[in-house]
DNA sequence: GTCCCAGTGGGAAAAAGTGGGAAATCTGCT
DNA sequence: AGCAGATTTCCCACTTTTTCCCACTGGGAC
C-alpha cells in the first residue's frame, strides 16, 4: 500500500529525487506520464502493463484507439533510476504539470501523483470546500451500483 | 514497447532526426507513410507487416482494402538513417502533416507517429476533452467483444 | 560531538543533435 | 553528347544535452 506525502526539489538539470519509501515497492525503473489534472503520476512498470490491457493492442484503423494510445503512451516516459535515486524528468512532462522547483510527492495506494508545491495546497483548501458534495456523491453511487 | 515523446527539427534539407531512444526498436530502416489524421507513421520494416494485417492483409477484391492499401501501401516511403540518426522526409509527406520546422515524435506502442508541433497541441487538448467518452466507448467495446 | 546516510549540487567527459560545405549525382535542356 | 542548375550524399565542425562521477550539506542516531 503505498501512501504519504513527501517533498523533493527539481534541480538545473531537470533531475528528481524520488521518494526513498516509495522505491522499493516500484523498483529502479518508473513510467511516469501526464495525470488527468495539472499533476504527473508515476507507476511502476508492472501494474503500467496491466493498465494497458485492452487498449494498445486494438487495430489503429479506429480513432478511438488512437487517441486513447496518444494519451496514454504519447505521454508517457519511461525512466529509470540514478544510483542516488533521481530520475530525469522530461519537459513537456514538467511543463504539463507546470512544476517549478519545489515538488510534492503524494502516495496514492497504487501509484504516485506529483504536483508543484504551490498547486498542491491550493488543491487541498479547495479539496476542503468541496469534499462534503464529493462524498454524498460518491455514497449515491455506490447505492446504486449495487 | 515503444513509448514517449521527443521533439526535433527540420532542418533546409528536409533531414530529420530520428530521436535515439526509438532507434535500437527500429533499426537503421524504416517505413514512413501517411497517417490516418494529419500526421506520419513510421514502422520498422520488421513490424511492417503485422501492423498491416487486419487492414490491408485481406482480399484484395474489397474495394475498402484496395482503398487502404493505395493510402498505407501507396504513400509509404522507405527511407535509411545516416551516422548521424536522420533520414529524409519526402515532401508529400511534409505536406499530409503540414510540418514546417519543429515536429513531435511520439511512440504509440508498436509505431511511431510524427506530428507538427503546432497540431500536436492542439491534437492533445482536443483528447482532453473528449477522453472521457472515448474511455466509455472503449470499455463498452470491449464489454461487447467478449 | 562524530558518524552515517539521504538528498542536493555541480564539474567534466561523452554522446547526441544541428548546421553547413563540398563532392557526387541526377535532371533537363540545347 | 555536353553543359548548367538543382538535388543528394558524404563528411566535418560546432553546440547542446546527457551521463557519470564526486563533493558538499544537513538531519538523525549513537
Amino acid at each position: 500500500m503505498i501512501l504519504g506525502q513527501w517533498i523533493g526539489k527539481i534541480d538545473e538539470k531537470s533531475r528528481v529525487s524520488f521518494p526513498k519509501r516509495f522505491r522499493e515497492d516500484f523498483g529502479e525503473k518508473l513510467i511516469v506520464t501526464k495525470g488527468l489534472d495539472r499533476n504527473l503520476i508515476i507507476v511502476s512498470v508492472t501494474s503500467w502493463e496491466s493498465l494497458l490491457e485492452g487498449t494498445v493492442g486494438q487495430s489503429f484503423l479506429s480513432s478511438d484507439v488512437r487517441a486513447m494510445q496518444r494519451f496514454l503512451l504519447g505521454n508517457a516516459s519511461f525512466v529509470e533510476l540514478d544510483e542516488k535515486g533521481r530520475f530525469l524528468l522530461p519537459s513537456y512532462l514538467k511543463e504539463h504539470a507546470s512544476l517549478s522547483t519545489d515538488v510534492v510527492f503524494a502516495g496514492l495506494h497504487r501509484f504516485v501523483e506529483v504536483w508543484d508545491v504551490k498547486l498542491w495546497e491550493e488543491e487541498q483548501s479547495a479539496l476542503r470546500e468541496k469534499l462534503p458534495s464529493v462524498a454524498t456523491r460518491l455514497a449515491e453511487k455506490e447505492r446504486n451500483d449495487e
